[in-house]
DNA sequence: TTCAATTTGGGGAAATTTCCGTATTGAAAC
DNA sequence: GTTTCAATACGGAAATTTCCCCAAATTGAA
């Protein structure tokens, strides 16, 4: 039998080294790769295909686990993603089984749990909690696809943009975190005002926080 | 030489186990217990204290972290607290220290910087970075107070400020609603940031949130 | 392959916020 | 009675955000 190989993505190295040694002696799966940001994922891949990434969805940089997620299945769809979240992240369910995750895992999940959830993902199976799973469930039953999360109002790069004001970026910060200019993303805010029906900072703080998309 | 023995508290496996796996083959420090939230904690210290407690900030269950902080200064005063933060959370620096923590120290830390924190607050000296140490020295430098705990650190005037800029409301409108001059709630927009350690208007936001001052 | 949406960027000016200060009043504390 | 603190307020300049326009490149879907 081979084993499972895949790939990281976390910015905490603590994070990393938590599952670095959870995996040390034992047979079923192996890490062949760990990426701090998802740039450093793609470069990765660049080199060779892991059967499974692993990741968080919230990380710094360009991309959000999201969006990253997405691309991977598009550039390379045969690889599987399963989601590493942290405690206030479960609203991020949904957008990451659009996006393609194939499985959702809570960061306080022990090494059995872990490696059960690389086995299901690895052979095609879907891992979700129980709880994550009806949560889905109920989802697509009622039709909800399309208005109930911001992912559907905003678009990827509105949603990051929005993350980074309400982490109390300028316009300035911003731009240059994501490298475009200040006014591309004075454009973006204005359209993300426009579209929530938002007119001043504060209250986009507030959707932000409401929503999941920045933390308190 | 003796080794510093310290208690972890974090509510993910994954973080603890990173931890753990930093100490393994090393001689310096020793992880002596490890908690998922602040009751296990306390229960833990009282079967034996460690030299220091490493803490996450943000937790699940009664007690956060900084409530934990002080609670363990106030029951065990020698025993030094490191707490261990996320990406968005340098909110907490200014309550983490004057709840009594000596270092503050994100999760995407070394191995090294790990062991040297842990080693420069087992000797009684803090452990910030560059940029922490500045904005709490800039903190105490322009008057904040030593004694008072965030919640009561603003006078029903900046209170009622606090809020009104949470909800939105420009320094015009602000003025307006409360007959003072625009100038006037510019001075104390200026005291409250120096107060709290903010920086700009969104850490306003989430700061009056957290403290129940205005509404999500 | 066309069409709409997304993402990107700009000019120019107005409005707002921020950063230096300083300063007066009244009330409470010492 | 003097000091401290809260609340009030101003000037001037710099920085930032906002608003009005516009438009290209890219992408995704029909």
């Amino acid at each position: 039998m081979q084993k499972i190989r895949f790939i990281l993505v976390d910015d905490h190295r603590v994070v990393r080294a938590g599952i670095r040694s959870m995996m040390v002696g034992q047979q079923m799966a192996e890490m062949i790769g760990e990426a701090y940001n998802a740039d450093k994922l793609f470069t990765l891949l660049e080199k060779g295909l892991p059967d499974i990434v692993v990741m968080d969805i919230r990380m710094p940089g360009s991309l959000s686990g999201i969006e990253a997620t997405r691309r991977v299945k598009k550039q390379y769809p045969k690889v599987k993603i399963l989601i590493l979240s942290g405690d206030t992240t479960q609203d991020y369910l949904i957008p990451a089984f659009q996006a393609g995750a194939t499985g959702f895992l809570n960061k306080d999940c022990s090494r059995d749990t872990f490696l059960e959830a690389l086995q299901k993902v690895y052979y095609g199976q879907n891992y979700f909690s129980d709880e994550d799973s009806s949560r889905i469930f109920q989802y697509f039953q009622q039709g909800g696809n399309e208005h109930d999360t911001y992912a559907s109002v905003l678009t990827e790069r509105e949603v990051e943009i929005t993350r980074a004001f309400a982490e109390g970026n300028s316009y300035k910060e911003i731009a240059d975190k994501l490298s475009i200019s200040p006014r591309t993303v004075e454009t973006h805010k204005k359209n993300i005002m426009q579209k929530l029906g938002l007119d001043n900072l504060a209250d986009l703080v507030r959707y932000a926080i409401k929503h999941n998309i920045a933390d308190l």
